[in-house]
DNA sequence: GTTGAAATAAGGCCACC
DNA sequence: GGTGGCCTTATTTCAAC
């Protein structure tokens, strides 16, 4: 992982579909070399895969929010089903485990407030195991495009 | 929007970087007809960038969290500054602005737990904005590999 | 809007440095 | 580990449906 590779995973990041060729051409080094590296950034699992970015707007899913959810009791099987079931969910965008007051933050993207409302009562009220939620509807979503290895001594 | 189109996004959001003809020949049509579909996706705005995905122990950030920020007072300039230094930041992956209790979400990645303590120390303790914010850590983080179209009626 | 074929460009392998 | 050349394969344009 040294400066060059570093380089590369920016690059990639910023935009997966460039041609071999461009970013060989941007980084100054032959393409051949470009495709080994990026290779080897993929079989060594630091590149995990390239995806399409969608506009949430576009699908009709203007909507955004973050549910906080409390389930008890704090068991495995609890926190292990709840999380599954929540992945599952096409309106979830992404589910956080996380330590503190709340167990889980849930991101979703839904039409419209109307079916968040119909979200929370259908999806999670019933569930026994949820003791508390909270919902908090999220004004914008500012992603950082890049993420950069960071050093011990920042 | 139609079938068509769901489906290409779908498939391009699982793996971005696989070729036109591939992705024409799972889906049975030309491979021309594939690429023209893909740019106007492209050209709407439905598809807004293709970007590679990286694991965060790779790039020696294992340690995650979602800090809760509170700021004061609730003007466009003050939401709008910390929102903006919030996002330069190279730990933060991305930011949220939400209604609720906190006015913020920020996940961040870091190396370890020292460097989450220096984090909120030397980036958030000393501006006079915030008035109040919470650590979570983050145990386990899911994100779904694929987002459809929700309709009105789901 | 969709297609097939032809031209252009890129990816991928190998011998060499 | 990096490079340059050759062959294979894909992308892209375009005329026709």
């Amino acid at each position: 992982m040294d400066e060059l590779d570093s380089a590369i995973v920016e690059h990639l990041q910023r935009d997966a579909r460039q041609t071999n060729r461009e970013l060989a051409r941007k980084l100054g080094i032959a393409p051949s070399t470009c495709l080994e590296r990026v290779r080897a950034l993929r079989n060594r699992g630091v590149i995990t895969g390239y995806h399409a970015a969608v506009d949430l707007r576009a699908l009709n899913r203007p909507v955004q929010a973050l549910l906080s959810v409390q389930v008890r009791p704090l068991s495995r099987e609890v926190i292990e089903g709840f999380k599954t079931y929540a992945a599952g969910l096409p309106e979830v965008l992404s589910v956080f485990v996380v330590a503190g007051s709340e167990d889980f933050l849930v991101h979703v993207a839904v039409p419209d407030v109307d079916q968040l409302h119909s979200f929370l009562l259908d999806r999670f009220s019933k569930r026994r195991e949820i003791v508390n939620f909270r919902s908090s509807v999220i004004y914008q979503h500012l992603s950082n495009p890049v993420t950069t290895p960071l050093g011990p001594a920042e």
